[in-house]
DNA sequence: TTAAGCTCC
DNA sequence: AATCTGGAGCTTAAT
């Protein structure tokens, strides 16, 4: 029979420095536990063992150690993300049915050495896990010592038997002590004597046996040079030493092997713990799914959701009238529709109310209406596509009070999915059934209930996290203006975008033809392989750069091959016309709806720093480098009589640094008035204004942009073609010039360590939980993050109120002109031509007066029959 | 589904 | 000792 021990501390302290670091949505940190879990279950595997326990330390001082002070003065503290995990890991494993053993005086070793002991008198195999060296002292022929490390995130183990220790050590296992005892253990504390060290150690030993055999021998005959004189001053020091070496076997412990068997876990507290924990995966490894629905722990529980409710069915437009009224007296009702719109459930209190096409046919529509007025007070999930759903149904969208999940995602933007169930388990604890178990009003009724829950507990959250002011006068009102943005479209010239396509077909087919002739065969051009095949072997020339799979044929490279051989320039245009074609002459064609316009989907619940995205079709890459792909912005026209009014901020992150970091000289560049980036040039390259030339401006320009995304000099090296030393010297006379950007960029970073998560002006919030990571890469990522995010976060921020403003005080003034695109820092409205001018004012007005900076907020329109005219 | 490449701010 | 600019979405090839 075989039992594993674990050294809970060991391990769990191998864990937390070898996962990074994980958190739950409330920023409890879970890595420490996960990563035990993880070799917990692979060792287990490994090993096999009938019986199974874990060994932790307790705090206070020790028996072992009382006698020397210096012990515990400078071992490490355990940090608070570690120290918090501890309480939980051994709930985990209570709930696993893993026996747990301390001992109050005694260290987890000792502990370790005692089941060892019992194990082997009882005749069974002992097997110990640990990261800690001091245990192979336990070695013997009974006893193996599994010896856990992390390498570069991933965990190894090796066995420790007495041949395996005796070829590493050329001792005996139990001959650790004496090796400690000589030369000491710095992680441990342990002095040894003074000057002797692993080699010399190891020699007395191999020599002499035993630390007694040493000083039995202790002659200036035998030992040489100073060693004697070394020797005699540590002798107490040495034997001190050989007891803080010591494991101790005689623990004051009850113990049986046979009474750790390994056991089933207690299914549902697992399951409760894991759930809290969000370790989605784990539930699934383990087969906890089913758990939620067992009783194994009467005190925890889950709140029954639909419980008692009542359920009315709605039967026509009269009872809809009605219900409206009452619900009008409400604070605010829990409303979700079905799919396709065709159904609808209301909860008031206990009861469910339940609008059907089915039941109410032509009066579905009617019926709806009285619930959709602002005199009803609405919470639904994901309000956005709702409203779309009922502009295209030409219903009304107002009384909407509150999302859930745009609530969520204020409250972490990080997390990817705000699926209703997903919301309910992380932050109500409740497990939805299954899909299959219920009926589709059964889903709904139970969707409307998790609302219902989710409202309270993610308001009171966001007051909390000072996010309401955002997510009121921003982020919800918001929802209608892009609703409304998206039903409304914009409008595409079909036949110009063929045309177009034509054109490049011919195009391409030159390039290709180029292409095949200097490679003397068909090939696939957009198979980067074929490619990398064509330029890198059957050309010869060098390849550049490599990538996971194989050569690189990115522009970058293709730029730096492209005077070795006319083919790499035909590659290059037929990459481009390709890209026009299938993107966006080909690619936008199939979006344009047959109202003449394309209808994107403008994403609210996705980017991590609270920017607005554009789905099918993208309608915020279209191009505009180029001069071929601005062609493209031609064919984007408002419709007959009307024009287009495009308003851009200018230069707004670098306006929102300069507020953020509140660094003088910066704000003084911008209240002058003068193109920032010479301003940033002649500060750099200290010539005035008058001499900066447009190399230089480039220069600064890449700097400016390059502080904003926390750049390397590496990389800004490469972006403007200078030496690395020339590149760190730029940035090291940016930050000396702009010190308060400096101080921002160290201040930023540290309060992201601190806190965890860094924060727009506005409150939005974003979690980094990776910037304590012990991994460079992965840290350094992390506060390229935390540098960034308040700063394009807060530009996202002030756009979005510009959005809000612009679409009010269109509305207000009774224009006919729709504001219908927005790309991150710059809004497009179409209206009528004679509306244009007062809207070029308007939009100005409301985009520069958003906000009050230190700085001047700039945004400059232009007018035009197409987008490209009035770019 | 992922990787590589391109488009935008 | 090695690393090496933030945020997105779409198309194609290859698995």
């Amino acid at each position: 029979m075989k039992l594993m021990i674990l050294d809970g501390n060991s391990v769990i302290n191998r864990a937390f420095y070898g996962v990074r670091p994980l958190t739950t949505r409330e920023g409890f940190y879970t890595n420490a536990i996960f990563g035990f879990l993880n070799i917990l279950q692979r060792e287990v595997k490994n090993e096999a063992p009938d019986a199974l326990c874990v060994a932790f330390d307790l705090h206070g001082p020790t028996f072992r150690h009382v006698r020397y002070d210096g012990y515990k003065a400078t071992r490490h503290a355990m940090p608070e993300e570690l120290a918090m995990q501890m309480p939980v890991m051994k709930q985990v494993l209570e709930a696993m049915n893993i026996p747990i053993y301390e001992c109050q005086g005694w260290e987890a070793d000792d502990v370790i050495g005692t089941v060892s002991r019992i194990c082997c008198a009882e005749g069974w195999k002992c097997v110990i896990l640990t990261g800690d060296r001091d245990s192979l002292q336990l070695v013997n022929d009974c006893v193996t010592v599994r010896l856990v490390r992390t390498q570069g995130g991933q965990t190894t183990a090796q066995n420790y038997t007495p041949e395996v220790f005796s070829e590493e050590y050329g001792l005996e296992p139990i001959r650790l002590i004496d090796l400690k005892a000589l030369m000491g253990d710095s992680s441990d504390n342990i002095p040894g004597v003074a000057g002797v060290g692993p080699k010399t150690a190891k020699d007395l030993l191999q020599k002499y046996a035993t630390l007694d055999g040493v000083y039995e021998n202790l002659t200036p005959q035998n030992m040489k040079g100073k060693l004697f004189e070394k020797l005699q001053n540590g002798r107490e020091m040495a034997y001190l030493s050989y007891e803080l070496a010591t494991i101790r076997c005689d623990a004051p412990i009850e113990f049986a092997p046979q009474e750790n068997l390994i056991r089933p876990p207690k299914r549902r507290a697992l399951y409760d713990l894991f759930t809290k924990l969000e370790f989605q995966k784990l539930i699934d490894k383990y087969g906890l799914r089913a758990a939620a629905f067992e009783e194994d722990a009467p005190e925890q529980e889950t709140e029954p959701v639909v419980g008692e409710c009542v359920t009315e069915l709605v039967q026509d437009a009269a009872q809809a009238q009605a219900l409206a009224r009452q619900l009008s007296a409400r604070d605010a009702v829990p409303i979700l529709f079905g799919a396709d719109m065709a159904s609808c459930a209301v909860q008031d209190g206990c009861t469910m109310y339940y609008f059907t096409q089915e039941q109410l046919g032509a009066d579905y529509p009617d019926a709806l209406r009285g619930l959709l007025s602002d005199r009803v007070r609405k919470v639904t999930h994901d309000l956005k596509p709702l409203m779309r759903a009922l502009l295209a149904r030409d219903l009304p969208i107002d009384g909407f009070v509150f999302d859930t999940a745009l609530a969520a995602y204020l409250l972490d933007a990080t997390r990817g999915s705000y699926e209703l169930s997903a919301l309910a388990e992380s932050y109500a604890h409740f497990t939805p059934p299954t899909v299959g178990q219920t009926t589709p009003e059964g889903a709904l009724f139970s969707a409307v209930a998790m609302v219902e829950a989710l409202y309270e507990l993610l308001s009171a959250k966001l007051r909390e996290q000072g996010s309401d002011k955002l997510y009121f006068d921003v982020e919800l009102p918001l929802c209608r203006v892009l609703a409304e943005m998206e039903h409304d479209g914009v409008r595409v010239d079909k036949k110009a975008l063929s045309d177009f396509g034509q054109m490049l077909s011919e195009r391409i087919a030159a390039c290709e033809a180029l292409i095949f002739d200097a490679a003397g065969e068909t090939f696939n051009i957009n198979s980067t392989r074929q490619l990398g095949v064509l330029l890198f072997e059957k050309l010869g020339l060098p390849p550049v750069k490599k990538t996971k799979s194989g050569y690189s044929t990115n522009v970058e490279v293709l730029e730096a091959l492209k005077d070795k051989h006319p083919v790499v320039q035909a590659i290059m245009d037929y990459r481009m016309l390709t890209k026009l074609k299938s993107t966006y002459a080909d690619g936008l064609q199939k979006e344009i709806a047959p109202d003449g316009r394309i209808h994107t989907t403008f994403q609210n619940l996705v980017t991590a720093t609270g920017r607005l995205s554009s789905t099918e079709p993208n309608l915020q890459n279209i191009p505009v480098r180029t001069e071929l792909g601005s062609e493209i912005r031609k064919m984007f026209v408002p419709r007959e009589g009307w024009m287009f009014v495009d308003a851009d901020y200018s230069q707004i992150e670098l306006r929102v640094l300069a507020h953020i970091a509140g660094d003088r000289r910066m704000q003084e560049a911008f209240l002058s008035g003068e193109d920032f980036h010479s301003v940033t040039a002649s500060q750099v390259f200290n010539v005035p204004l008058s001499e900066v030339d447009p190399l230089m401006r480039r220069h600064a320009k890449a700097v400016n942009f390059g502080i904003v995304y926390g750049i390397s000099e590496f990389s800004l090296a490469q972006d403007i073609g200078v030496t690395r030393r020339e590149a760190k010297d730029y940035i090291d006379r940016y930050l000396t010039k702009y010190a308060g950007v400096r101080e921002y960029m160290h201040d930023i970073v540290a309060s992201a360590r601190e806190q965890g998560y860094v924060s727009t002006m506005f409150g939005r919030r974003r979690r980094i939980p990776e910037i304590t990571s012990s991994n460079f890469n992965v840290r350094s990522g992390a506060e390229r993050i935390a540098l960034n995010t308040p700063i394009q976060g807060t530009a996202a921020d002030i756009i979005k109120l510009a959005m809000v403003r612009v679409f009010d005080a269109l509305e207000q003034q009774a224009l006919q002109a729709r504001l219908i695109l927005q790309v991150h820092d710059e809004l497009i409205v179409e209206c009528p031509a004679f509306e244009a001018q007062s809207v070029m004012d308007i939009v100005t007005q409301e985009m520069e007066n958003a906000v009050r900076l230190s700085v001047p907020l700039v945004a400059e329109a232009k007018m035009g029959e197409s987008w490209y005219e009035a770019k």
